[in-house]
DNA sequence: AAGTGGTCTAGACCACTTT
DNA sequence: AAGTGGTCTAGACCACTTC
């Protein structure tokens, strides 16, 4: 059993790369060394990250203990403990101690700030009342089609509502979904749905955001804007385009949110 | 050699904090359960910041190898290892394989733009051109001392810039710093510097900036700002309030700066 | 008591850098 | 050849949760 330890790498290890071990046995010596190397570790995650992908295992669901899956994978535990200690960083599970590893998900206490970066002034950052203004299917727009990897002209799920806080309008967002992804997302979906946006999206229609990048401005507030905020036409307000990505850095969802800053401000930890 | 290793492990946990290394002798085995727990890696990561704070190991240089660690701190290689993971992951040391583990510096390409998000709409990322308005010594307005933890009136340094991409004004910024820890900083020192400002901060006052938080909010330009800026009045700005801190998560410095977001964004990741 | 993740150790070998 | 970080393994024990 001892010697299987570098057999059992040599066996999977091979694949992708010469071989991290090839140590033992190795008769296939004369191997041609291969262009594109990765750890051991590395290949567990990418395999792990599949098996979240495909949905084999659940947003909320539990994951095979780490003992299951080194036997499965035919590695040690701590192989598969540094590669899910990798997903876990980049909030893909979440472990328990005792419990177990978990996928992660939008629904959820924890998850529910990591995107909203808008927060009061003063207090405890509350959730915002949401009214959905628009939701309707349309052609993708150039610009649109562009960001989200689309053909102009492609259908879109386009989305707008207002958000406030405590009564008060706050953020004015608009929302672009691709249309094959999104088919049977309706306004009364989105109504009756208690919970965060992406929650619906990753238990209803099978698309879960894992990062998002924001490009920041401040603009001045339009016409209707400045209508629906309930401020006076030209005031600043921050501007957020957002463009989210799923497994495989897919991007899925853009997002343009324009933000009152009169008592709020968006939080940033540059770390 | 073999049963030593429990013997590591329980001489030096139980203490937690009193005695990392205890190691050796530690006829103390009876010690009282503490109640501050922490694992062995975690008091390692401490020590070595500590020694990182303390100067003894000084920004740009080489700190010892794992190997002479984990033999003066009487631990395992591995622990160290993942001591030393936490705080590379901070961006408090550089790891470089083959030659070994060094203190992070901010006169190094790869850090230039952590703190910097502003980014141009078009074209590659370079730097401003900046121009020091104004740097002198004043006493600490309430604000300010509130958020760098000093007393109002205070000697602090402020200093007024203006920042340009291509000769185009973009930046207007004020800093305000501890007057203690910055003594003999004066315009001529910032303007015949050559690299980031936090670099000569770290190598010439021994203030090393490790994170910040960062409120944004849009804003109307006054008038004053609007003449350095060379726009109208009431052109919205990024407005972004910026607290740094050094080790032991003390604050360092307070800045606003106010962006000209018209060629510019502030560039965000959501992760 | 059993199962899970969390910590710690010891030793091996690999990849990279310098001598 | 020697030294450093990077990967991998195997086995031990701890802390927490559940049965």
């Amino acid at each position: 059993m001892k010697k299987s330890q570098s057999m059992n790498q040599a066996s999977s290890n091979p694949n992708s790369n010469g071989a991290t071990t090839t140590g033992a046995g190795s008769a296939v010596g004369g191997a041609a060394p291969s262009p594109t190397f990765s750890p051991l570790y590395q290949q567990i995650k990418a395999l792990i990250t599949q098996s979240l992908q495909s949905g084999e295992w659940k947003p909320g669901e539990l994951i095979p203990s780490e003992v299951e899956l080194a036997g499965r994978y035919k590695v040690s535990q701590g192989t598969v403990r540094k590669a899910i200690d990798e997903l876990a960083a980049e909030h893909l599970v979440v472990r328990r101690q005792g419990k177990g590893t978990f996928v992660a998900t939008h629904n959820e206490a924890r998850a529910h700030f990591r995107f909203l970066k808008l927060m009061p002034d003063e207090g405890v950052p509350q959730h915002f009342e949401h009214e959905y203004l628009e939701v309707k299917r349309i052609r993708a727009p150039a610009e649109v089609a562009r960001l989200l990897d689309l053909k102009s002209g492609d259908a879109v799920v386009y989305i707008k509502r207002l958000m406030s806080d405590s009564g008060a309008p706050t953020i004015l967002e608009e929302l672009w979904l691709p249309g094959v992804l999104f088919k049977g997302l309706t306004g009364e979906r989105l109504a009756e749905y208690k919970g965060p946006m992406y929650g619906l999206f990753e238990s209803e229609f099978g698309t879960r955001m894992i990062r998002a990048t924001e490009k920041i401005r401040a603009v001045a507030a339009d016409a209707p804007t400045a209508l629906a905020l309930k401020v006076a036409e030209g005031t600043p307000l921050l501007c957020a385009d957002r463009v989210s990505f799923t497994y495989g850095d897919k991007a899925v969802e853009l997002r343009r949110g324009l933000y009152l800053t009169a008592k709020h401000h968006y939080q940033n930890e540059l770390s």
